[in-house]
DNA sequence: GGTGTGACCAGCT
DNA sequence: AAGCTGGCCACAC
């Protein structure tokens, strides 16, 4: 009702990542279902490649793919950059994939 | 204002 | 089984 660009899609995304905790991760689709728009999961990750412009905050090593696999990591800083902040939280990433995906997944439709 | 693109997902061949 | 296509929607040129 009120379309401010504060409510803009990108927007809505930045704040869905920042509510991830530490040590969990989330899925492009997830968000995008969340948000209303399932079949936009693309968008998320593009909101996400401009992220580090609008806000470098935002825990992008937190998302991933629906198989747990860090298919942005090559939008980071170095390859190895996503990995090392994810296990330095704590989660496991084996071969560009989180272990026990399934546990750590943390869904924002669920969350509080 | 049309076209292309994109860190995805699911289905079809 | 593995590859390709379409769909989805917002943004940049």
């Amino acid at each position: 009702m009120n379309p401010h660009k504060a409510d803009s899609f990108f927007q809505k995304v930045y704040e869905v990542v920042r509510r991830v905790p530490r040590g969990r991760v989330t899925t492009y689709g997830a968000i995008a279902a969340y948000l209303g728009s399932k079949g936009s999961a693309r968008m998320v990750g593009w909101a996400m490649n401009h992220s580090h412009k609008t806000d470098p905050d935002i825990p992008a090593h937190r998302v991933v793919n629906r198989n747990g696999v860090l298919t942005g990591k090559h939008h980071f800083g170095t390859h190895r950059m996503m990995q090392q902040l994810l296990e330095n939280e704590g989660v496991v990433v084996i071969s560009d994939k989180v272990r026990h995906f399934d546990a750590l997944f943390w869904d924002p439709g669920k969350a509080r």
